[in-house]
DNA sequence: ATCTATCGATACAGATCGGTATCGTTTAAT
DNA sequence: ATTAAACGATACCGATCTGTATCGATAGAT
């Protein structure tokens, strides 16, 4: 294995491990083992395993994240589906068979003290998901762009934990129906959303 | 301290230290160390620390639900908002300072495999929860009443697992406010809610 | 080709884990 | 008052944990 490669490959080890069996639960003798990696190795490129938690989260974090943008950009134009794209996005996410819970929410669950730097890690994921939405959010004109950007946030969360309880994807399906509802009524602005010019204060 | 709380009170001090701080991070010397109690008292009421976790989830699973229950009793009469009433229950409970998210979400995140039995007594709190959902939106003549139910079930699961990140009951308002207008729309049964009279027995 | 940094392998340290054994003391029921 | 069970205290077991030390082999860059 070429030298460069042993960092991403602990990486992804680790964080298929963690997202197997929890973060505590995932001893190092096991990482090293599944990656086929001396110990040395390990501790060379990490300083401990706290720091591999918080290097596996944030690799975990960027993937998620523009995984999310590139699928919505894929899917859909219109600023208004892309909103619900999101959840397609989140269906085929739960529908993966090594779907277990979100990680950041199970770190979280692991991690409880608030200045624990995992928790700070799983917070930040979520305040940068939570800023695409009022992206989208904002694209779709709509008012209080904030509060319907903070509404998919708990939609996502609450199918995401559901789904990891059932072991099915509906709640995820039964989430986009409830935004689908939720916001055919929420009032957009004057400037109806379909206006190809810029509204004042558009952000992206 | 008489024989017969010591169980009570081993049980009270294992779910406080497991809310606290997770359960594979909570030691069984920590938990004897704060109840006060030998270690061979601990292995006398209880065969092994999953027992105990057991024992714990089962407990806070009959109070939440017995809670959930009197909270909306003493709170609502009217059928609709007997519904709305447990997300002011929910909001008491993520209001308490020593809230750091659902113990059976945690307990679902730090134990993934389907077949351990602590995942199965977090799934099972879970379904008892959601039966108790479609107990009241079934005394409310919902059409449907298993899809609100989960509808509910999943506000209520996205509130909490917010909340547990940002540390407010406002996402807990958040969500009671999507049911309110979620549910506003939701068809019902012909035969509407008994009480066409102003809603008594809102809360104060 | 040589030098240097990183690799794998292994052994080990020190702490902590869940759980057991022992024993003297206390308590509840007869 | 006596008996039997549960108690507290403590020492201990084997396993496992994170992290370090050592050393010969290997690979990249010059």
């Amino acid at each position: 294995m070429r030298r460069s490669e042993i960092r991403n490959h602990l990486l992804e080890t680790a964080l298929r491990l963690f997202n197997e069996h929890g973060y505590q639960a995932t001893g190092i003798d096991l990482i090293i083992a599944e990656a086929g990696v001396a110990k040395t190795t390990l501790y060379r490129h990490f300083e401990t395993k706290e720091d591999l938690i918080l290097a596996a989260l944030e690799r975990r974090d960027e993937e998620d994240r523009s995984a999310m943008r590139a699928f919505v950009d894929d899917h859909a134009t219109d600023p208004l589906e892309r909103i619900f794209a999101t959840f397609d996005f989140l269906e085929a996410y739960v529908d993966d068979w090594r779907f277990s819970g979100c990680i950041f929410v199970s770190a979280a669950g692991e991690h409880k003290d608030t200045v624990d730097p995992v928790f700070r890690a799983a917070v930040m994921h979520k305040r940068l998901t939570l800023a695409y939405f009022e992206e989208l959010v904002h694209a779709a004109r709509f008012v209080e762009p904030k509060r319907i950007a903070a509404e998919i946030h708990l939609l996502h969360e609450g199918a995401v934990v559901v789904a990891q309880m059932s072991r099915t994807a509906e709640p995820v399906r039964q989430a986009r129906q409830m935004a689908r509802k939720l916001f055919a009524t929420a009032e957009q602005s004057p400037l109806s959303r379909s206006a190809p010019h810029a509204a004042p204060g558009a952000k992206a």
